[in-house]
DNA sequence: GTTCCTGCAAAAGATTTGCAGTGAC
DNA sequence: GTCACTGCAAATCTTTTGCAGGAAC
């Protein structure tokens, strides 16, 4: 594979990052490269684990200075699952993106995407008149294994 | 429309809280009259301060038992707005709801429905094969006033 | 050398829990 | 009288902030 196309989400962050006069720091490159890595959206705390079960543990102040710093420039996404309990996901530079079914049997959060929901999401904005910037649609019931 | 049928939300509340055997106490009844009057979602120190207003102030711990009780029993919806931020608002019994637009600009909160939404996520859960107990969607944007 | 990054500890908020007293039935 | 409801204070949890030292450029 491979010739010069599509960055990855890491070089596109990096890129990003280095164009508003950011340094690159040891716990912002470890964030960045786990987040790369993820199928799906984490919370702070499951990535202060992550990192320290792969023997670089970072400050989880730190952790939250770099998702902070990714979502206001538009590179991860924040999906509030509950009181209190943000996870994080990185949002693809093409723009693709997704949605998330939380689970009440088992807690697990199942991505998936659908042309109809955007769709119905374009027609919505444009019929009220305003400017949709960014959407979040959160399911709640039973994923097919626990149905 | 109107004979006799369609129970408000609040006597609908009632009539499902004297059913699970809970008592009908004074602060309860008072966030529930509360929420039964509000256009849209509020938190739970708004509904604080509300009652305060109105002279009758209740703890916080209670404001967020009552919010607890209504959300278990599928009368109430809980709105995360933001990291530890939730609103709640009452569910319509005949199941209408609606769904939000959060001002980037001025933080209000917009509420709005849409039928081709509904439709959207419906053919959604069918294409998944799952079961939607219930789906939150939140818009993030510019609202007509701040346009 | 200057400016940004990091970790630690403390702070700030939101929400929950323990407990003793009060009220509903 | 019994069991649920309430308020207060304390505890918990997530997220943010202040600050001193270390790293990037």
């Amino acid at each position: 594979m491979s010739h010069t196309e599509a960055p990855t989400w890491s070089e596109h962050v990096h890129s990003v990052l280095a164009r508003a006069g950011h340094q690159r720091g040891g716990a912002r490159e470890r964030v960045i490269e786990l987040l790369a890595r993820q199928p799906c959206a984490l919370s702070a705390v499951e990535i202060e684990d992550a990192l320290r079960a792969e023997g670089t543990p970072i400050g989880r102040a730190s952790i939250y200075r770099v998702l902070e710093l990714l979502v206001e420039h538009g590179l991860a996404e924040r999906v509030a699952v509950g009181p209190g309990q943000s996870r994080f996901e990185a949002i693809d530079p093409s723009g693709a993106h997704h949605h998330h079914l939380i689970c009440r049997e088992c807690g697990r959060l199942v991505a998936f995407d659908d042309p109809g929901l955007e769709r119905a999401i374009d027609n919505l904005s444009r019929r009220l008149g305003v400017r949709v910037e960014h959407h979040d649609v959160l399911l709640r019931g039973s994923c097919e294994k626990c149905e």
